[in-house]
DNA sequence: GAACAGGTGAAGT
DNA sequence: ACTTCACCTGTT
């Protein structure tokens, strides 16, 4: 849910949302995760989107004797990371560049409910996240409707490349090294952004994207941390990291 | 009303 | 290679 910001918290305390041209509800129930929609679906999306697979207690036994980790680590217990669309995760995180997420959120559900499809979902009505090639049949002025400032030329020009035939899902087959570089040739998209969405929407779990709370937690605490002695958990490490270090408001 | 926000890229040392 | 600054705009 944290480096997600289409899932919106209802009043009965469900969470409705899109994903990959699909909406649900999740709630929880008895300590387990409850999702609508039948098994088919499940099998399909919900099961890999939600990375329901991964053995994320290995990292109880994984983590470092380190304060500031172990307190993440109890802090932030039960959190997944999805599986976003490529694009959507491209858009979200150029999107989130010196933004606080309630803007971040409100760019995201503009652009969606003004050119994403519609899909009812329990008597609601969600949209998709628009495709590149919908953001780019549109020109600046067009966008400038979601009040999104400087970003909204990155997204264009990126939306231009992608419905040209630039292929991000293709970058999941591809070593990390290798997607970083190619994402970070868009416009905007720098390390930073580029790792979250390897981390979001590639499924590089390698990955560990380092941002103002990061550096923060860890200089505050003085922790050295080296991401790549987490393997595939270091994109998780980081963000228990986050999720402890933005509520915490460490180092404001 | 200034300062800042889950950065980036260009220009200046 | 390291530091500074502008970038759009909503919130604090």
């Amino acid at each position: 849910m944290r480096k997600c910001f289409r899932w919106r918290p209802q009043p009965d305390g469900s969470y409705l949302g899109v994903a990959l041209g699909q909406a649900a509800r999740i709630w929880e129930e008895g300590g387990r995760l409850c999702i609508s929609g039948d098994p088919g679906q499940y099998e399909r999306l919900w099961r890999s989107y939600f990375d329901l697979d991964r053995d994320y207690d290995a990292l109880d036994r994984m983590m470092p004797d380190v304060d500031i980790l172990q307190k993440s680590l109890a802090y932030g217990k039960g959190l997944h990371i999805f599986a976003q669309d490529p694009w959507e995760a491209l858009c979200s995180f150029l999107f989130s560049q010196c933004n606080h997420i309630p803007r971040i959120r409100s760019i995201i559900e503009s652009l969606c409910s003004a050119l994403g499809d519609p899909i009812t979902c329990q008597g609601e009505t969600l949209y998709s996240f628009p495709s590149a090639a919908q953001i780019a049949a549109l020109s600046l002025s067009d966008l400038a409707f979601i009040r999104a400032g400087y970003r909204t030329e990155y997204v264009l020009a990126a939306a231009q490349r992608v419905a040209g035939g630039f292929d991000l899902n293709a970058l999941k087959r591809e070593s990390s090294e290798y997607a970083r570089t190619a994402l970070m040739s868009f416009d905007g998209i720098g390390r930073k952004v580029a790792d979250c969405v390897l981390l979001c929407g590639l499924g590089k779990f390698d990955s560990f994207p380092v941002d103002t709370w990061i550096r923060k937690a860890l200089s505050v605490y003085s922790a050295q941390v080296d991401p790549s002695s987490f393997g595939d958990y270091a994109g998780i490490v980081q963000q228990y990291l986050f999720y402890y270090a933005r509520s915490m408001k460490i180092g404001k």
